[in-house]
DNA sequence: CGTGTTTGACCGGCGC
DNA sequence: GCGCCGGTCAAACACG
């Protein structure tokens, strides 16, 4: 098991310091996990007494299970680290998120430049190569070389990677670990503004790779999960990142969850002015302009839509992970779309908090 | 012909 | 101010 080098470890904020030792243990235990996943009402009490239904046990559950077994940012932090205005101008935006869970949201002062530059961030990833020699950098992204260049002390040239949606200011170098030939130093920067690619891919029939799917797959494809489920039976120690595992299921979810008025991604992208202003007034008002699937469809045609939260957020460990396990759901569902097991289980709770599964199936 | 890669040149930050 | 270094640009090239 690959684990994130101590670049990475210093590029993502380490979690806040437990409340105590118990609770310290508890977030560690994987049965803890367990426990928090076949939680009746009698574990949330007050708030599974107050009779508002199971759509609010829903809520405090997952709220509870993020919170206790998560403890880096989640969505609502993002969404306060997009409204945060703090005079600090120096902090970090994950660390905005940390505290934002700590504190009561600051007034909305919107501005999307400071936002979007304060969303920043670098992390490395430390990734296997597959035995070909092959890179297995299967992020869902399409990206695009910029550069290459020889650094100071290092046999391996770095390469710079750019997200080939003219909206995503994300980046990426990937230069060959010194000290392990078949291990590649990722270092991620910026967010990616728009869907994977492979999702994209999920609908239309798999085979070949977005618009220029025709194109020769060297280093950085965006294979569809059938290419990966090829790659995961050919290889074990090929990588599944979480980005490339989405299953129909998700799809639902994340259908389901544009389609409600209090999509707060949606209008976290919105906001931060990632849609054209008329996309803005379908998003805010789109009864009045067209139906819900259309919108969903041009949105994914625009590339932009939920993957406002970098991958720092949405599961980077997985790319550290050298076996599948730990995209275990995804995968699975990617592997066996027709699934009922792993499609119901991936898609049992039909809630508009989007919880990526994978973020807490790959935790432990 | 469109798209992506290669690679030398260029630029800015930083230390001395 | 100078040189080093990392990051980016952009023209040339490769490929399907």
């Amino acid at each position: 098991m690959e684990e994130l080098q101590g670049s990475s470890a210093a590029a993502v904020p380490p979690p806040p310091p437990p409340p105590d030792a118990d609770e310290s243990r508890r977030r560690s235990s994987k049965y803890y996990y367990c426990n928090m996943m076949t939680m009746n009402d009698d574990d949330f009490g007050d708030e599974a007494a107050d009779g508002s239904g199971a759509r609010r046990r829903q809520e405090s559950m997952v709220n509870k299970l993020i919170s206790t077994v998560y403890s880096g940012p989640t969505i609502s932090d993002i969404e306060s680290a997009l409204s945060f205005t703090g005079t600090g101008g120096d902090q970090q935006p994950i660390a905005a998120a940390m505290d934002a869970r700590n504190s009561p949201p600051p007034p909305v002062v919107f501005s999307p430049e400071k936002v979007l530059s304060k969303m920043e961030n670098k992390y490395t990833l430390k990734v296997k190569t597959c035995g070909n020699g092959g890179l297995i950098a299967e992020d869902g992204y399409k990206w695009r070389k910029y550069g290459q260049k020889s650094i100071k002390n290092s046999p391996n040239p770095r390469s710079y990677y750019r997200c080939t949606n003219p909206r995503c200011n994300a980046k990426k170098q990937v230069e060959r670990a010194t000290d392990e030939a078949d291990t590649l130093l990722v270092t991620y920067e910026g967010l990616h503004l728009h869907y994977t690619y492979s999702h994209f891919l999920l609908g239309g029939g798999g085979g070949g790779s977005s618009s220029t799917g025709s194109k020769k797959p060297k280093l950085h494809p965006c294979g569809p999960p059938a290419a990966l489920q090829e790659a995961e039976e050919e290889d074990d120690h090929h990588l599944l990142l979480h980005s490339s595992c989405r299953s129909p299921a998700q799809d639902s979810q994340e259908q389901m969850l544009l389609s409600s008025p209090a999509s707060s991604q949606h209008a976290a992208v919105a906001a931060a002015g990632c849609y054209g202003e008329e996309e803005e007034q379908q998003l805010a008002a789109p009864d009045e302009h067209r139906d819900n699937n259309s919108i969903i469809d041009d949105e994914r045609m625009n590339g932009l839509l939920e993957d406002v939260v970098p991958l720092l957020v949405r599961r980077p460990a997985c790319m550290s992970s050298s076996t599948t396990t730990s995209c275990s759901p995804p995968a699975a569902a990617a592997a066996s779309p027709s699934s009922s097991s792993s499609v119901s289980a991936w898609n049992s709770n039909h809630h508009p908090y989007y919880i990526d599964m994978a973020i807490l199936s790959n935790i432990f």
